[in-house]
DNA sequence: CAAAGTTCCTGCGAGC
DNA sequence: TGCTCGCAGGAACTTT
């Protein structure tokens, strides 16, 4: 679920939900996600004001008042659902104990996923939701950013400066395959297994082709890589616009579900064919360093 | 049996 | 021969 267009969607969903509201209260139900939550959390962030959200890759960033960040991954299956203060209201008086909140009926698996309540002086709560917990949240000093180590060695933004020459001198001795380092968060960020699938055929590359085969001799991109870099940032882009992807169970902030599954012309769609104008081949899945990749042999070269 | 993410480890081959 | 590097693949985290 979460690439860049869906920690995208979710961090304009908090950002309205958030900034400028002061936290009134910080509940962990547990002492870890990934890795444990740091020991000065609660201290730094109860009675903290959200001044602004950003994103680093899939990183969310929520700034506070006293110049602490909250460093926020989703992993697989985090979520952010909001609640404001009429619906807190109705949860009222619902279950809730050390490792369930009482907003089970809302967020699912009858709250035990609930690990952590944000909750807000004007009486709205948001709740992170992370059943299978490979998600991160921690809490760094604002400028530490460049130095955190899961964020000092990410690549480039694929919305920023970014353009084929860089990716052409990243592959240009990269014997592994492009859709193995379209992965690989140094080579450039946001980009997960759905997206790369769609990226690549959409430009017409073969994801098991080699790297460097992008890469003219003099280490200037070719036209394929050219296209590759389109095809990203048009794809990213286009899920973006329609609030971020879903498989079954991804939902943005309010708990709408996104709508960009409807759009995929490979991901999960092995057996099927290939919906490229007038290409007739059969969409086919295979096994790239343990994840599925879904390609149609017919017009990816 | 699979899964949207990331890190870490092992083993192998290339190149010096 | 032996060292280092990059890479592929797998395991790990965990639940549905």
């Amino acid at each position: 679920m979460p690439e860049l267009p869906e920690v995208e969607t979710v961090r304009r969903g908090l950002e309205q939900a958030m900034v400028g509201r002061r936290l009134e209260e910080v509940v962990l139900r547990r002492e870890n996600l990934r890795f444990p939550f740091p020991q000065n959390f609660r201290a730094h962030t109860v009675g903290r004001r959200v001044d602004s959200i950003r994103r680093r890759a899939k990183y969310l960033l929520i700034d506070l008042d006293d110049g602490k960040v909250i460093l926020s991954h989703l992993g697989m299956s985090g979520r952010y659902t909001l609640f404001d203060a009429n619906k807190v209201e109705e949860f009222e008086n619902t279950g809730c104990n050390d490792t369930h909140s009482r907003f089970g009926s809302a967020t699912g698996f009858d709250g035990r996923h609930d690990h952590v309540e944000f909750r807000f002086d004007d009486g709205s709560v948001a709740v992170y939701t992370d059943p299978r917990r490979f998600g991160v949240m921690d809490l760094i000093d604002v400028g530490e950013e460049s130095i955190h180590p899961l964020i000092e060695s990410l690549g480039p933004e694929p919305f920023g400066a970014w353009n084929s020459n860089d990716l052409a001198r990243k592959l240009q001795r990269k014997t592994s395959s492009v859709k193995v380092a379209l992965l690989d968060q140094r080579v450039v960020v946001g980009v997960g297994n759905i997206y790369a699938c769609e990226a690549l055929h959409r430009s017409g590359i073969h994801p098991s082709r080699e790297s460097r085969s992008l890469v003219r001799k003099d280490g200037r991109p070719k036209k394929k890589l050219d296209v590759l870099v389109d095809m990203v940032v048009d794809v990213l882009n286009k899920a973006v616009e329609v609030g971020g992807s879903s498989l079954n169970d991804f939902a943005d902030v309010n708990g709408t579900l996104g709508y960009f599954g409807h759009h995929f012309q490979v991901y999960d769609r092995e057996d099927e064919p290939c919906l490229k104008a007038g290409c007739g081949g059969t969409i086919e899945r295979i096994t790239q360093s343990g994840r599925s990749t879904f390609l149609c042999p017919r017009c990816q070269r």
